[in-house]
DNA sequence: ATAGGGTTTAAACCTAGGTTTAAGGTCAAG
DNA sequence: CTTGACCTTAAACCTAGGTTTAAACCCTAT
């Protein structure tokens, strides 16, 4: 497939896919004899996933951290487990910072309805 | 105050201060015969001010918006209701969907955690 | 053969909110 | 009179994750 099939395959843009093999993160595509990138319909799954983990608040070097580009297989379970749970506590701070936020926000606006209320 | 005692007093650096000025967050400072920025103490609270709504999740822009560095007085109570009101439901999505990726994670960690169970 | 669409590269650009650096001026103390 | 702390400026740099652009090459249809 060439770089702009299996972008549209995956749903990213082209641009991104050559930002992710520069950065390491897909390995180098193989090569036709023009010097377009081949890519096998795997990658899409990989992209995909990339595209996922993108979502749920992982980096693009943590999610490099757990599948590197290189083409070796996934990090264990057991790791990947780690690395998640680490996320999930992550996410519960966001949370817990966003209502906080919140609060305060509803605090002030109380505030100043009795401000106009004046 | 000189720019140092300033940024001291309000918690902030004093590379910030520049930044807000050039950015027109704070209106230009007066100056000293020697060049140096001089500062009314006033300016204390207007700095803590930015950073508490910095805080809170406003940007720089809806600060602008709300008190022009320009030296005026704030906008009326109501239109600063309805921001507050706006980036409540701001931050009311970011809860919802880091509360959705909470859950997808978990899902992820149940997965993989039922997968090394056999 | 020529127009169009797709591809290649490196490098510049973007947002946001600053920090850092370089090169210099100022001020108070010792 | 010099040392050190502070101030000035413009401009470069930083993170993160890309997008955009320029200049060139390739392929297919007409």
């Amino acid at each position: 497939m060439k770089i702009g099939e299996i972008a549209k395959a995956a749903g990213v843009t082209a641009s991104r896919i050559r930002f992710y093999e520069k950065r390491g993160i897909i390995p180098p595509a193989l090569r036709g004899e023009n010097g377009y990138r081949d890519y096998s319909p795997d990658l899409v799954g990989t992209l995909r996933y990339i595209d996922q983990a993108q979502r749920l608040g992982f980096t693009l070097r943590e999610i490099v951290d757990v599948e590197p580009g290189t083409g070796e297989h996934p990090v264990s379970c057991t790791v990947a487990i780690e690395l998640l749970t680490e996320k999930l506590a992550a996410v519960d701070e966001v949370i817990a910072e966003a209502k906080e936020r919140k609060q305060r926000i509803k605090a002030l606006i109380a505030e100043l309805d009795k401000t106009e209320a004046l």
